[in-house]
DNA sequence: CTATATTTAATACGATTGTATTAAAAAGAT
DNA sequence: ATCTTTTTAATACAATCGTATTAAATATAG
């Protein structure tokens, strides 16, 4: 379904289509999903688990806040194809709801990024005259604004760019003796 | 046509349906648009010149050069229901040509922001410090990111939170004797 | 091996899609 | 008032959609 997306967009995916590039009759795809939302709905879980996967790995490695942080925003923006190719499914997949009566989608990034804010505030390594809620709102916009670039105009949007620009926001909000992590 | 993206999407916008919502029949709208796919574009463009309308009406103005800024962001970042409506339907339009073979769509708003810049750039309003390239990538993302979240998140992103989180982002590339505008 | 359960395949149905065709209605020009 | 052009309406068609049904094939259990 995702390479369906990613080649064709929403409009391409079809029952009809997904089950070809998988590889299986109408009626066997049929027999697993007993309906297109309910297909949609399971592949796109399935993105927020395994992205949050990935990011509950990096937390597991005891690193230091500030370069836990670097590398857990750099699992959200797509720097490669398959975070690419997942948030642009996602992207697809939330755009399609949003007009969807009955199903409510909430991510729960928004509460991510205030927690992933909290480290660094617990940790004293932000500077003392952030406003922590703004400063969270700030980095979730530039976040996905980055995110969406990527997608949208990758042959400006490289990984080195975004990675700059992160490491620019990050060493504005934190104190001057961070380590540098990029 | 944006009152039925609005209410069912892309999904909703067959031929028929916009046909109905106009009060036309389908054989009146087809002798304006000889294709969908024409329609779908006139529809675009159009959005794309009303917000140009709007920002150029800004810059007629003669305003102080952050105070201008400012108003053009806001005119980007959906703070109303009209300007909530175009970028939703202008994010639909974009995904939707982006598995389009034929068709590529460059708004050209990156190259707006770098004008944006240079503006504040002259003017001696930037931080000596700041990188310019860099700030201009990461305004850019910041405002789309307040963007998506304006459409996706209303109930949190209030027009006032947009204001505050860029007044703060402003404040921090401009000089401290920039005068305030929100 | 046999019997049961699971999985797959093939086909069908009604609804909807984009597009095309044709003629009637309305508007405008002379 | 008549003629020409423009606009509208209604209908048709092939393709594709989501979903349903039915039976064959395969796997599993006793």
């Amino acid at each position: 379904m995702w390479r369906v997306i990613l080649k064709d967009g929403m409009k391409g995916a079809t029952v009809r289509n997904i089950a070809k590039e998988a590889g299986l009759s109408l009626g066997s795809l049929r027999h697993y999903f007993k309906s297109q939302e309910e297909l949609l709905l399971f592949s796109m879980e399935l993105v927020k688990e395994r992205a949050t996967e990935r990011i509950q790995n990096i937390a597991l490695k005891n690193l230091p806040p500030k370069e836990m942080i670097s590398k857990m925003l750099l699992e959200i923006v797509p720097t490669n194809e398959t975070t690419k190719a997942e948030m642009e499914v996602w992207l697809e997949f939330v755009l399609y709801f949003q007009n969807k009566q009955g199903v409510k989608i909430d991510d729960g990034v928004f509460q991510g990024f205030k927690k992933l804010m909290d480290i660094l505030k617990q940790g004293n390594f932000l500077k003392k005259e952030v406003n922590i809620d703004l400063e969270t709102e700030r980095l979730y916009a530039l976040v996905d604004g980055l995110a969406i670039h990527a997608i949208l105009q990758p042959e400006r949007m490289t990984k080195e760019r975004i990675e700059h620009v992160l490491a620019l926001h990050l060493d504005e909000i934190c104190k001057g003796d961070c380590p540098q992590q990029f």
